[in-house]
DNA sequence: ATAATATGTAACCGAATGGATACGCATTAT
DNA sequence: ATAATGCGTATCCATTCGGTTACATATTAT
């Protein structure tokens, strides 16, 4: 049987927390690899499989600047996650609104 | 070395496509399993671990109604999600707003 | 009582994941 | 010209993941 089609979706993305890490750095403003990596405890190629894989789903962008890769965040395909989580929304305040209802007719 | 610390998130929840689905489905109501299970090629026994993980996250909630297990939503923390990915909507809007000023003044 | 139904769990398996170290290649410094 | 710096890639390894089939258990139907 084959296996489930690879995910290679933003959602496999943001799944690691160091991944998660480096794309909230960025908020910050873009950054060379050695910046990023300095972060963390693992070592820099493991650093640099992470932004591999950040890049090849287009949630950051690298420019070369002499001899450092600068990367950018790139956030638009993040807005995939944030139209996914949209309508759960609903969910949580209707949730609130029970409770506030609960608490005030009680 | 260790490896990384098992990162037990709702992050990893939602990684996977068919655990997605799943909440998708459960947005429209509670089910029990073999109907949560119907709409995908894999086997019953696959559904029921993505429904473990779940469950263990607090993603979705079982109750037992007779022979069947009825799966509900349970959103609350998928407000981690929307958290998280709550600074970042600021960006694209920034992106948005720089394309508009480029259209207008171009 | 027995059979059927609904579902979880155990055991197993191949692929993917995330880490490490070793190495290669530009670019900059001396 | 040579050394040092910055970073990607290749290879390897253990663990996790997502699937399967076989089985166990509780509930309902006959």
């Amino acid at each position: 049987m084959p296996q489930a089609e690879q995910d290679r979706s933003v959602f496999r993305a943001i799944a690691d927390p160091t991944r998660r890490a480096i794309l909230d750095r960025l908020r910050k403003g873009p950054a060379p690899v050695n910046e990023l990596a300095s972060a963390f405890a693992q070592s820099r190629p493991a650093i640099s499989k992470h932004l591999r894989i950040l890049r090849e789903l287009s949630v950051v962008s690298e420019r070369r600047q002499g001899r450092e890769r600068v990367y950018r965040l790139e956030p638009a395909e993040l807005k995939d996650v944030a139209d996914w989580i949209l309508p759960y929304r609903d969910f949580w305040q209707q949730s609130l609104g029970n409770l506030k209802s609960y608490l005030e007719n009680d």
